[in-house]
Parts: C-alpha cells; structure tokens; sequence
DNA sequence: GTGGTCTAGACCACA
DNA sequence: GTGGTCTAGACCACA
C-alpha cells in the first residue's frame, strides 16, 4: 500500500497512521468498501510494532471509518468519506489556528505573517507551468522522513 | 510580570515559559541587562513547582538568553535580542511549514489552504477599524486557556 | 556499558555523563545509530537517581547528539560526530586557554608553564615503552575518583 | 587598587578576589607590610556586596596571608610570600593537571594536546621581540570580563 | 519495556 | 535573598 512512517518526528506513528488513512478516505484514493492491510503484515513492510498498528486501525473504527468484517479484515465504510472529509477539514483548521495564533502572539502582525505563508508556499510547490521530466519525482514537501514532521 | 501558564494544553509548561520570554525579547519588551523574576517568586504567582521554571530559565541559559548573575538572579543577555529574533523567526517558520505540507497532502490544494488561512485570520484578529459591538470582547487569541494551544 | 560517575567532585554528574557521551562520540567508540543505555539500567547501575540521568540525556538530545526514537530509546543522531568532534575541540581549548591565561596572570612566564606542563604529562601518561616494575598500576589519569575532576 | 572582577564568569567572585591578592603576593607585588582596601571602600569601587569581600579577606586571613592589625585594616603577613608562592604553584598545577587529564580521556593524545598548548600560547602571549608603541596595553590575556573565566 | 513532565522537598554555594 | 543539583516518586504517552 502507501504508508510512509517516520519515527522519530515528535507525532507518533499510529497518530501518523491513523492520518494517512482519513487523507486518503478523504481524497477518495480508499473508497467505501476497500479493505486496509491487515496488521500483521503492514507491521513486517513498516519494520514497526503491530501494537502500534492495531491501535491506529482501532481508533479509525471507533471514529466510524473502518469496520471489521469477520473473516475478510477491515473495510473502510460507507459513511468513511464524509467522516475523513470533515476530519480533514477541522484538523487542518486547527492546527492552522494553532500556528497563526502563536504567530500573532511572538509579536508578528498579520501583513508578516501571510508575506511568510506565501513564501512558503513558493517553496513547498513546484512550479506547476513548466515541469521537467526530470522533476516529476521530486516534489520536496513529500520527502519521507519529514513526512508530518511536526516539532 | 507578564506569563500566562496554561497546564494541560499539550505543551509543556517549560516549554511555554521558554517561548514567552523569547517572544518578549524578540518583541523587545524583555530587553539585555533585565533581571528575570526569580524561580520562587513566579512558582508562586503560577501556582506550579519551582522546578519547572527553573527548567525552563535553564534551557534560555544553554541557549545563551539568560546568563546567571550570581546571588542576583537571571539575566537577560546583550545576545539575547538577535538569538531571539532569529529564533522566533525559524520557529513560526517551521510549524507553518508542518502545517502546510501537511494541508497540501490532505488533498488540498493552494488555493484552498489560502482561503482557510484568510477566514482564520478574520476570526483571530478582530477588526480594529470597525469593531461591531458584540465583538468587543471577543478577541480569541488573547483567550488566556488557549494560549499556545498546539495539539 | 562504560560509564563512570564521581559524585562530590564539583562537576555534576549530568555534566559527567553529558561530556563522557560526547568523547565517546568523538572518539568513535559511540557510533551513529546507537542507542544509549535507559535511564532506567543506567541509574541502577550507577546507583543514581533516573532523573540525573535524564537531564544528561535531555542535554544531548537538544544538542542534536542524541534522538528519541519513541518507545524504543534514544540512539546517536547523524550528526553527532562531527557535533561532538567539534564540541571536544571547543571545551578542552576553552579549558586550557583559561588555565593559561591564569597561569600567566599568577606572574609564570611561558617558559615556566611549558615546563610544568610536561612534567605533568611524564606524571599522567606512565611511560609505556619502558614501564619500570613498581609502574605497573599507577596510571594516575585512570583512576576513576578523579575522572573528571574540576574545582 | 588594582582589581578586577568578572560576576557571571563561573568563578565566585570571593574566589576571584582571593586569587588576586594570592597572586600579587607571590609577584611581589603585594608586599609584607602592606595594607590592602577596607571592604567597605572595595565594595564601593567594584559595586559589589561588601559580605562577598569579607568572604575573601577572611579566607585570607585563615591561610595566613593577612592579618588583622586593630584600628588600621588588614595587612600582608611576613609569611604570605612564600605561602602564596607555594599556593599559586599548587594552584596552577592542580588545575593543569585537570585540564590534561581531560584531554586525554578526550581521546587526544599528548602530542595533539601539546599542539594545542603551543598554538593558544602564540595567541595569548603578543609579540615580545617586536612590540609597537600602540601595542603596549593590548594584551588579549588581560582583557577584564574574561579575567579567571573558568566554564 | 522506553522517555517526558511535573511535584515536593532537601541541601548547597553565593551575594 | 538568588540558583543549582539531586533524590524520590507519581503519572502519562508510546511501542
């Protein structure tokens, strides 16, 4: 499948997890019915403990996403796509309300802050009007290893 | 003086200590020469142990903010104002930068995160110019059990 | 592992730990990816409170020498080596420019400093070409109530 | 007179104080006889506590380099020549031999640390043989605020 | 099992 | 009065 982990970036693995998985509900790259890798097996290709996977996949069934179906694993549900399209949204907002906020608080006023965001931004992406074959891989803001990093 | 603690809020005490002194001298409102309060005597204002500040005071050490003045107290250092400055600069750089590549992994794209940045600053910064009256007290970022809220 | 601690010494114990990590590193005998010994072990190995250890190893981490890899441990970064190459240079050329200058300003002259200072080495580096009988157990340097030793 | 301090240096200033007097002593500078400053005029001069001057004068006097003499002041012993003379050689020693000791458990070896030694006395002892009249008060080794620095 | 955070309190050096 | 160090022990998240 498509899990990429980084230990060692302050957000947990499961917490990682657990975020990939309402992402890709959200953006419809899983879709209702789909069954996710069993733990077992995401654990040997992680080279992490399936504890840590269990605990990621049992909290997608307590918020809805996933469900088990007896014999077969765990499915992404019905109601997955509106749950991951809303979790998405208010977990987004609030970070982002996090991180403005604290920014306003160190003293920088909001003209600074959004010259920064935008700055930002011209790095994150890559220029979309011409892209040369060559770049098609490399797009810096999915280097694994800081993926979500957070700290 | 002027710190505001909020336990519980996910980050550390120490590390909200630390970050509000920083702000302030990167503000310039703590300024070189300036004696820090003392260790007992904001352990008492804040109700929290004396060792928590203390680890905080001792991280602006190693990080050259404060300097020890024996049998006097803490000391905010001629240094202090440019490590501070650079500081509050790559920190708020860094949780934006988090923060947006995860936005854009979401599924998001620009434009979309641009238009939450925008709404989110209307709510955090009320309009100063022309303040309706309901909004007078309301300013949420000032919200003092919110502060530095990062989870 | 190779841990020795001398409490009462004048140097801290944290600091002990902190600097025999950084010449291990320094030295190669520590490589990168490592993990360092649990808090835990160590402290009843060394018969010390955890909390001492932890403040060493906290040090180290916010020196980039160390990495918490969660639930697992902390190991040595990447980047330690050249940290920690470069912090050994730094600390004992600090060191030893301050002991000169002292010396200076007591009233020896450069001469007279060279002279102690080889006498002293012939005392601490037991000649191992021609190790007379009665020198066999007297390297002095070894001696682990002394490791260390500032005041 | 002739003091100079460095609070915040590491070195208490008592310590400071007493090395001082010890070394002038065993220059000849301070000579038998001589009357050193009232505490309380020092601690005018330094704008220091006149408790911490005490401190100093007392250890002095209980290691016999001074001695009270009622209604004039403290004066230097007939002893404390060759008292200091023997004290800054132990000093000095003492403290060589800290430093040596741990560059070798750095894991350099005495050739690389005499290297050193030779390359700090090029920068802390300005040019003997050719001094230019503009020379004369800019040795680096005398600089106040990093007098007996020791961290 | 691993650290991280925090409290409570002792003891010390220094000014 | 000021910090610095250390112990003892609780509680938590994570793997």
């Amino acid at each position: 499948m498509f899990f990429t982990i980084d230990p060692g970036n302050g957000v947990p693995i499961y917490e990682q997890l657990v975020r990939q998985v309402k992402f890709a509900v959200a953006e419809g790259t899983l879709k209702s019915g789909q069954l996710i890798p069993s733990s077992r097996l995401l654990a040997q290709q992680l080279a992490i403990n399936p504890n840590t996977i269990n605990r990621a996949w049992q909290r997608l069934q307590s918020e809805g996403v996933l469900i088990l179906i007896r014999g077969r694993g765990l499915a992404v549900t019905d109601s997955a796509s509106s749950i991951c399209a809303e979790a998405r949204q208010s977990l987004i907002e609030q970070r982002l309300t996090n991180v403005l906020t604290e920014a306003l608080q160190s003293g920088l006023d909001q003209a600074e802050i959004m010259q920064m965001v935008s700055r930002l931004f011209q790095k994150l992406t890559p220029n979309i009007v011409t892209p040369s074959s060559d770049d098609v891989n490399s797009t810096p803001q999915l280097r694994p290893g800081h993926y979500l990093a957070e700290s």
